[in-house]
DNA sequence: GGGGAGAGATGCCGC
DNA sequence: GCGGCATTTCTCCCC
């Protein structure tokens, strides 16, 4: 049986391990971690040079549907398409009926680029590390280990008066989990080093209802800090010609 | 000054709210929540009727570059089209500047359609309410609370001697911070009850190595239990004609 | 609108 | 590969 006009098209481009994007009327069902389905509606579905596939629906950031790169794509049709997307390593599969197709795109798109990203957590504690009286006068870090046997601690030091200093950041807000973060990583610490007193300190811009107390319950201190930004904000819009 | 043959045509589709999909060789720049510049690169960009974009490489299935719902799209063009993407109510900012098309769609979309879900935690803990005995005999759930002062709770209920016990549900393996909170429900609920005793169960398929001694030392027990599917796994493949 | 918590989270790094 | 942890997480739901 030979594949319909539109699944030979989509066949190639599949071969070709080109950037494939096109709109259809459709139905989704997937097993795997969890079971969903969706019934008939339009969406577009793009399939990557990697085999990622994503569909979404009109609305909303995230793909309704999807599946990640080393995904094996099989294809069946008749009157109507049907794309078989099976994961074998983490045993997922992706069912797609297409009914109708809007538009079809593809092409061999090359991107050799990585995304620069300022302002995240490791900035925010290297910011620290370089400007430790942010966290307190006296405060002394130590050199960086971040991926030892003690944990993942974003910083660790001794304050004036030598006390080992836990260090835990958060970008917005502090909240419970990141108070019982700062918890394990205090008595990992104090179990390691054979230590009684080890200092925790959350370092963050501000905190969450009702966690103000919980921090202190468990002996812990609440250090305001702002993650650093470091390009300069485009203050002065661009001449324009229409908005919407 | 008039708008180049492209950006008219994209200024058409967005004043309609169509779904628009193309492919691009663009730069892309972004302040908000953190700052992120990307080079020259090929991308496809999708923004949605609600004014979703979503900007992707060719590999991987996060989109690089997004911004979510409620954005105001300005266009500019002279000898390359920029497209400045405000989000006000975020005080966010992305900016495009697309220096050659490789191809590029619309379509007025229409999906009524919502996705059925199911094997997620609130499907685990529906399961408990309705099989205690997965739980232990004589395990007898009150009347559901998820959002009470206490928190959020998934399950709680008596056990055969009529201790109260609270069960953190989780859909694969119980970690560190579900025996936190599983250990501040426990709490609260202890508080405002004026128990002494209160009983803490972790409900999931596994747990993460180190787990289960934490979860003994705070006094926890735990409970082998997996989540409930209810879709028939689609055991015979269909047959297929090419696969990749 | 903001907070808490789950997610088929995704992605990165280290072991 | 699995595990831990940040994320411009996203999304839902409730206050």
């Amino acid at each position: 049986m030979d594949l319909s006009p539109f699944s030979q098209q989509l066949h190639e481009h599949l071969a070709k391990n080109h950037f494939i994007v096109f709109a259809a009327e459709c139905t989704v069902t997937y097993h795997g971690r969890a079971e969903s389905h969706l019934e008939k509606g339009d969406r577009v579905i793009i399939i990557k040079p990697d085999k990622t596939i994503l569909i979404h629906q009109p609305t909303g950031a995230a793909p309704v549907n999807y599946m990640k790169e080393g995904a094996i794509h099989t294809l069946t049709s008749g009157d109507v398409t049907h794309i078989h997307i099976h994961h074998p390593l983490h045993k997922e599969d992706l069912f797609i009926t297409l009914y109708t197709i809007y538009f079809f795109n593809a092409a061999p798109l090359i991107d050799a680029e990585t995304i620069t990203l300022l302002g995240n957590e490791k900035d925010m504690s290297d910011m620290i590390y370089t400007n430790p009286q942010l966290i307190e006068e006296g405060f002394t870090p130590l050199s960086r280990e971040e991926h030892t046997t003690y944990g993942f601690i974003d910083v660790f030091g001794y304050d004036k008066n030598n006390v080992l200093v836990v260090v835990e950041c958060k970008r917005y807000a502090g909240d419970f989990d990141a108070v019982a973060q700062l918890a394990r990583y205090v008595e990992r610490i104090k179990q390691s080093k054979g230590l009684s007193t080890v200092r925790g300190i959350l370092a963050c811009q501000k905190l969450s209802p009702g966690v103000k107390d919980f921090l202190e319950t468990q002996g812990f201190a609440y250090k305001c800090i702002e993650p650093p930004k470091y390009f300069e904000k485009h203050k002065k819009q661009q001449k324009t010609l229409r908005s919407f």
